[in-house]
DNA sequence: ATAATTGTATATATGGTAGTTATACAATTA
DNA sequence: TAATTGTATAACTACCATATATACAATTAT
């Protein structure tokens, strides 16, 4: 499995792998049903300790990427597309939902921050 | 001066102080060249060590609400709403600019982002 | 059956960061 | 010149995130 782990920049290791399998499945690399390198093998090859192999796969589970057996391995699950998009989403409302609150205890109105956020995010065709 | 501080909630002394003291000057009950109880009183009256109210005055300080100076005391400095507003503003937009980045990754639109944001900010005159 | 492989659960360092404090220093005022 | 005020440096503590070791449980292969 190709995954580059670095020391530098401060990413946790386990999020770094958990990341870029992420990015496998989302590109396709990676099917549904695959079986992803067992949690042993990963920190071998990886030359880092098991538990933290186990915590990235604990993250893509979390998220709903894979599903883990025990006995069996962990699998890609079929990927709701529809689902990991509302999840995206649920993260972007709540920090729109933290910019509306300051916003309103210091009396930015609604027009203002649309204003904000159409310079923000730039000319664009549905703009 | 009347100043409560709380152990629950985990929010720190220092910011509890800097808090009230900024919610004061805004509303007005502390005005232009007012001068802060010192450090050290306060800090006595509030049972705490001097170095935590320092640290409120700092914040205070670093956020344009105050001045202090060596031997004379704390102050309130002449309140520039329209800084003050720029400097929520700032905050805001790097929330929105999050949620933007965020929302670009995963093809969310202007189209779609605008109406979180009316959602999330309710009715509105100005809506 | 039983050994090997897989994931799970609990406990334990380790490192960094935030909050708070103590103590020594500098400037102003009484 | 003594008292009062803010400043600067360092250290202590508590907490949290990361990473690890080790024992346990379930499945698969022999």
């Amino acid at each position: 499995m190709n995954i580059n782990i670095s020391n530098a920049g401060g990413e946790p290791i386990y999020l770094q792998i958990s990341e870029q399998i992420k990015a496998m499945i989302l590109d396709g690399t990676l099917k549904e049903g695959d079986m992803l390198p067992s949690m042993r093998n990963l920190a071998v090859e990886l030359r880092i300790s098991f538990m933290t192999t186990k915590r990235a796969y604990e993250e893509l589970e979390r998220d709903g990427f894979i599903e883990s057996y025990t006995g069996k391995g962990s699998f890609v699950k079929a990927q709701n597309m529809e689902l990991f998009r509302e999840e995206q989403l649920r993260r972007i409302e709540g920090l729109i939902d933290d910019a509306v609150q300051r916003a309103k205890k210091c009396g930015v109105d609604k027009k203002e921050l649309r204003e904000i956020l159409d310079l923000i995010y730039g000319d664009d065709i549905n703009g």
